[in-house]
DNA sequence: CGCAGCCTTGACAAATGTCAACAAACGTGG
DNA sequence: CCACGTTTGTTGACATTTGTCAAGGCTGCG
């Protein structure tokens, strides 16, 4: 694996503190890959061969029951995606796909399930990896389970607002996509944009901007055990 | 803290395999304490000053927002609730209550990272743990997005009727909090028992008959990849 | 017995999904 | 660069699902 490639996956929070001499023998059966758009990297249900690292590019986690499908989340760089199977040496629970043209890195499930287990280090950043991973997927299930989707997209647009820390923004995903993560048909997310112009939101394509924040906000309600990042 | 609870505590998976002098350390400044039924163990956005743990009785995990409530998860003994609020050392994200008479262990969450950042079994143990967690809630939240709530139903009557590995049983929580679970109403789970009749489910107060074993099933496409709790 | 809490039912309202049509945006090959 | 077809987004009409409110029944317990 090129130099580079290691030197980003080892400043990667999972990696950055683990023994060194474990670190390269974690690389050494690893390889980065680049994918086009569109392309199905896992399916759920296969064994978990290998830790995945996005380097570049973005991937999105989905999922299909009886012929309906939904996205569960989008994996930006730098950042790694099933863990959880990696570690349990389960099967995949979600399914994978590039939704542009993406490096990613590739480490066997094995490798890391050997490393873990001697480096007290990297056991540490598991533990802190998959708290987080778990937290933030309880938010999103109190967000589907407690609020409508009219409420659900207020409040993406808000945490969009404040991670650009701009009142005028790009939705980072098609709305497609976004109106599947949000748990809701295309259809009710054009109706459910439309519905949030009385409290400041005007959309242009892909652009949004929040006219009047604090209409917005009243509306919303956001929380932060809900929709902050960080805790 | 009575030798017999600590022996029970001991025989958990997440402190099974880690050192006895660190386990002891552990259970210094623990205690086990007694509560009755609906009292209330933790609020969410407190601060995660125990790690719990359920040694009889039953534990409501729920969340609210906006004046509606939901019920997240059931624990049941023996296991522990809230590990990735404390190993994270940041807010509660769920409320606990006790569902009837408890009898619960109380770690010090300060502790549990002291100690876990030591002995390596206990962080591996730990890993396990939150991976099974989150591989969980993954199942909930594919649950919640795939299908709708006559079919959370139908799916919920089957995995009661693996576990039990009979055709009649007894619900295990009032239908009102079942229906909180499932994400939906009182009114609407009492009409979905209704909708399941034609497919062979018999509903009399909280005991259910499972009629027609091969109808439910074709109805509700049960899925490994949510609802086998191994996996 | 009588109260309180849970469950059920009916009538209705709101939220969300489905289907079909069309418009707008995008990418590709000529 | 344009023409074309494909994909994505929007809209309207309508169906289904789910929630709300109010009333009444059932049950368990003091």
């Amino acid at each position: 694996m090129h130099e580079s490639y290691r030197q980003e996956i080892r400043d990667i929070d999972l990696f950055a503190e683990m023994d060194d001499k474990n670190f390269q023998a974690l690389m050494r059966a690893s390889y980065v890959q680049n994918f086009p758009p569109r392309i199905d990297l896992i399916q759920e249900n296969e064994p978990p061969d290998f830790l995945h690292v996005v380097l570049s590019g973005s991937v999105d986690l989905f999922s299909a029951w009886n012929g309906r499908e939904t996205s569960m989340a989008t994996v930006r760089p730098i950042s790694t995606f099933i863990l959880a199977a990696s570690v349990r040496n389960l099967p995949y629970l979600m399914s994978a796909r590039t939704l542009e043209k993406s490096r990613i890195a590739l480490i066997p499930s094995q490798d890391v399930r050997a490393i873990f287990a001697t480096d007290s280090a990297f056991a540490q950043a598991i533990v802190s990896e998959l708290a987080q991973c778990y937290r933030s997927i309880v938010k999103n299930a109190k967000d589907l389970k407690l609020r409508t989707s009219l409420e659900r997209l207020a409040n993406y647009l808000l945490r969009q607002q404040e991670r650009t820390g701009n009142l005028e923004f790009d939705l980072t995903m098609e709305k497609r996509r976004l109106a599947s993560f949000l748990g809701m048909t295309s259809e009710n997310l054009s109706r459910a944009f439309k519905g949030l112009e009385p409290y400041g939101v005007r959309v242009t394509g892909n652009h949004i901007e929040i006219v009047n924040l604090n209409d917005l906000t009243r509306y919303a309600k956001p929380n932060p055990l809900i929709d902050d990042y960080t805790t």
